[in-house]
RNA sequence: GCCGGGGUGGCGAAAUGGCAGACGCGAGGGACUUAAAAUCCCUUUGGAGUUACCUCCAGUGCGGGUUCGAAUCCCGCCCCCGGCACCA
């Protein structure tokens, strides 16, 4: 009762009823911890000199005024779960963190509290520093990463200067989505189904001079690696989709007074069909084409669509699809027919050629549209069933025109062509074409070059100067960094001028090359350059006189894990493998692809729905560390279900693993006092062995939950009937427990004579198979698949054997009286199943 | 509409071709206690029959199929969540 062992985890204090469940002291213990990590540099690996690095990285935060979430911290405590058990494996393990504090998500949030982004952000990055140590996680403090520090940014402008010296940063006058309210240009990936992804707001497309990096020069790489690398399937089929390779084939439609019009199609075996041209609002062409007479209706046409928001424009309703005609035709060159030129806003400027060939009969939209336009529909595939002998003919049936694409087609309509499958004509029909220079084969690629140009303040400065004689002139790599500086007025300006414009003092400058008065670019780049390459600096976050160390790089690079969210799956983790190859290519970098392995968590859901700020249904962790522990805290947010798949946030249940780490407490303390040592219950040796395989398959594949149910097992196996266990028991449970709940098994560790930290000191436990070994083992026996007994046998026991055990059951004979076994099902030690056959059926 | 992930007790879940519901929450009962909390023990898919014990039937969103055997594999649906969306 008042052992100095008990004295001294639970100091017998009145907290010991804390939360209203009995506990041990979490408080002291994680505290005393924390500054052991802290003063012995436990967490931070030798990095210069480590013989088995492993690099365990997690996705960098946005430091938001409200704080850590519980958001955050899941996707953190999985990822450090990973680490520990890395390091208690016997890696030395570099896990870094920082802060992706740059950005609109900042910008904005400082606007609304009306303070400015250059005091807000350090107050921020205190107080998740605070959550985050409070959290056990095993960060390594001394090299972190803040986007927003000129020591920092002043490399990512280095690696803009080095894209613009290998001529992959360029600036174009484009059509850009623009966010009226962040008044600010978007990437395509931040527009979210036509509404900005920060504020929701309407986007609208706007033409402006941007720089441009050429991640399209990429995109075989970028997809072909894909097949390389070992990460979540998920996250590979949404990149594949992102890119969005589609093959088909240019086909060019002559046009009297232009040069022909170039379209593009995954059907050319439909070219027959098409009966009409449609040409984006925007489409150059359509200035040479047009007819006089209907040159007022283009006209008002294109300006109605220019001023439409994209929302508004993807909204309208499907089967009324407007457009207008140009007056001019366009010759079909399969048919040689000619065929009307449209304009029409579902035709997309910035996707293929801007024009498309339009198969009413074969294509939903462009079904639509004809109905809509009374332009002629003529079928040329049907199912290879059909009659093809009998075409339809007269007047066109429009709903029974439209037919969906299937497999075994066969063309009709389609002069030599007919009667040939549609998929071998394709091929065919586009050689065919080739011959007179009116087709090719091409690829065409959903993904766009990526806009990096912000007409914001909150981010790092473009190193580009604005000469009237040199033209563009880069910043000369010993000016760098272009330092943010502050301006009191940051707010945007709704004229698509940077706040930093109206700084005469940053932008007026000389130009590095004649010394002319000259004008510095007052854009700033776009927060995921800032994060495209984070990763690669943690390392050499100490060093100063270049980006990265080229010896650190690599020993430590690739990253060996990367564990993050989803919602990155087309951004950050897409543009980070760019700037990554791009190094790579310039010599900076020995690897093309960044992280070896990448797994991705689940949502945290609450109240039905994830768990998010715009949802307003966010958890502050603070709480629930202060009244349970992290330890507890950690262990409830793995157990709630599958890491990769997230799980379901509803606080009553964190009591289930608070009880488990104080029974896991009272376990070590007793078994301490009593001393005994060895492996007096085979039983419970064999359960101590079945646990540490379970145990390290489980972390192995992020399969946290199980991992903990089976040390819980563990837990209830040791103790039960009241039992107390041996030292040599619960020493492997408390490695095991390392990753889980580490103040904990720390000061476990330390009550069983351990050297601390357990982290340099223990390691994994390993099961033993013959341990594992039963003699004799429980074989269900099942009759026409039914599980009717269950006999015990010696192990590796015979068919026979089994057969005779089972038939002596009374739950089996009674299911095969009067029947006759026709076959045996014997799986050895698993499974026996009896056929039988009712002889009186 | 398209892509991805799901659907199993009151709840979170486990089991990836071989004993469905491990582990935990909640609930009910009991022990301890003056009492409560905490702790410990038992019960907990539904139905039926026998009530020492146990037996039978049904059951993993719905409908089919493959198999000696299916939550798991195949085909066709329905619903929920997340993402994308006139992509030619």
């Amino acid at each position: 009762m008042s052992s100095p062992v008990r004295e001294r985890i639970m100091g017998r204090s009145p907290d010991r009823h804390r939360a209203g469940v009995w506990m041990y002291d979490a408080t002291t213990i994680e505290s005393k911890w924390q500054d052991y990590w802290d003063r012995n540099r436990t967490n931070q690996p030798d990095l210069d000199a480590a013989e088995s690095p492993f690099y365990n990285l997690m996705m960098f935060p946005y430091p938001s005024a409200e704080g850590l979430h519980v958001g955050n911290m899941y996707a953190f405590t999985g990822a450090d779960f990973h680490g520990r058990f890395q390091r208690l494996r016997g890696n030395d393990v570099f896990q870094p963190i920082g802060f992706d504090a740059f950005g609109i998500h900042s910008e904005n949030h400082a606007l609304k509290l009306n303070v400015h982004p250059m005091k807000l952000i350090p107050s921020n990055i205190a107080n998740f520093t605070r959550q985050l140590k409070s959290t056990g996680i095993m960060y390594d403090w001394s090299h972190t990463v803040d986007t927003t520090d000129p020591e920092y940014y002043r490399w990512t402008q280095w690696i803009f200067l080095k894209l613009y010296e290998a001529g992959l940063a360029v600036k174009k006058e484009a059509p850009v989505n623009w966010c009226p309210s962040c008044k600010t240009v978007l990437a395509n990936e931040q527009v979210i189904a036509g509404e900005c992804e920060r504020c929701g707001t309407l986007v609208t497309q706007r033409m402006l001079s941007q720089w441009f990096f050429r991640i399209t020069e990429y995109t075989d790489r970028l997809l072909a690696n894909l097949d390389t690398i070992d990460w979540s399937e998920t996250t590979l089929t949404a990149q594949r989709n992102w890119i969005g390779r589609s093959e088909g084939a240019a086909l060019r439609f002559p046009v009297e007074g232009a040069d022909p019009i170039e379209v593009f199609t995954t059907r050319p075996d439909t070219v027959f069909g098409a009966t009409f041209m449609v040409l984006a609002p925007e489409h150059p062409v359509v200035d040479l084409v047009t007819v006089p007479d209907q040159r007022d209706a283009v006209e008002r046409y294109r300006r109605e669509s220019a001023a439409l928001d994209l929302k508004e424009r993807q909204k309208t309703d499907a089967r009324t699809k407007s457009g207008v005609f140009t007056g001019a035709y366009a010759t079909n060159p399969a048919t040689g027919e000619p065929v009307p030129i449209w304009i029409a806003d579902y035709v997309l400027m910035d996707y293929g050629t801007g024009a498309i060939m339009a198969v009413p009969a074969h294509d939903q939209r462009d079904f639509e549209f004809a109905g809509e336009h009374d332009l002629p529909v003529v079928p040329v595939v049907i199912p290879a069933d059909a009659d093809v002998s009998a075409p339809p003919a007269g007047e066109p049936d429009l709903a029974a025109a439209y037919t969906e694409h299937t497999e075994n087609e066969v063309l009709i309509n389609s002069g030599d062509f007919s009667g040939a499958p549609a998929t071998e004509a394709a091929g065919r029909i586009v050689d065919w074409l080739a011959q007179r220079e009116l087709a090719e084969a091409t690829v065409t690629y959903r993904l766009h070059d990526w806009c990096i140009s912000r007409q914001r303040y909150w981010g790092p400065p473009i190193p580009i100067i604005y000469c009237d004689d040199c033209g563009p002139v880069p910043v000369p790599e010993d000016q760098l960094p272009v330092v943010l500086p502050y301006v009191e007025d940051f707010k945007p300006g709704d004229d698509g001028v940077a706040p930093l414009a109206k700084d005469r003092s940053f932008y007026q400058v000389d130009c590095p090359t004649c010394g002319g008065s000259a004008r510095r670019e007052t854009d700033v780049s776009d927060t995921f350059l800032d994060s495209s390459w984070y990763f690669l600096r943690y390392p050499s976050a100490d060093l100063s006189d270049g980006p990265i160390d080229a010896e650190r790089t690599e020993r430590w690079l690739p990253v060996n894990a990367y564990i993050g969210g989803e919602e990155h799956a087309v951004l950050h983790l897409l543009y980070s493998r760019f700037i990554t190859m791009v190094l790579h290519d310039l010599g900076h970098l020995g690897f093309e692809e960044p992280y070896r392995r990448f797994r991705k968590h689940g949502l945290l859901i609450r109240n039905g729905s994830k768990m998010s700020k715009s949802r307003g249904n966010v958890v502050n962790p603070d709480d629930y560390i202060e009244r349970f522990g992290a330890d507890t805290f950690r262990t409830y947010l793995m157990f709630l279900g599958p890491y990769e798949e997230g799980g379901d946030f509803r606080d009553e249940a964190i009591l289930g693993p608070h009880r488990f780490l104080s029974r896991a407490v009272d376990a070590v303390e007793t078994a301490v006092e009593a001393g005994s040592e060895g492996f007096p219950d085979p039983a419970v040796e064999r359960a101590l062995h079945q646990a540490i395989r379970q145990v390290t398959d489980d972390f192995a594949r992020l399969s946290f939950n199980t991992a903990i149910a089976a040390l819980m097992e563990l837990l209830n196996e040791l103790r039960g009937g009241g039992r107390v266990p041996t030292l040599d028991e619960v020493r492997p449970f408390v490695v095991m427990l390392g990753p889980i709940a580490p103040h904990a098994a720390e000061e476990l560790w330390e009550l069983l004579g351990g050297a601390p930290s357990m982290f340099d000191a223990a390691t994994w436990p390993e099961w033993d198979a013959d341990k594992l070994i039963t003699d004799t083992v429980e074989v269900p026996v099942q009759v026409n698949g039914k599980l009717r007994a269950t006999v015990t046998a010696v192990r590796g026991a015979s068919e026979e054997d089994l057969r005779q055990a089972a038939l002596s059951e009374e739950g089996v004979r009674r299911h095969v009286e009067g029947s006759e076994i026709i076959k045996t099902v014997h799986v050895p030690d698993r499974l026996l199943n009896l056929v039988v056959r009712t002889s009186e059926g």
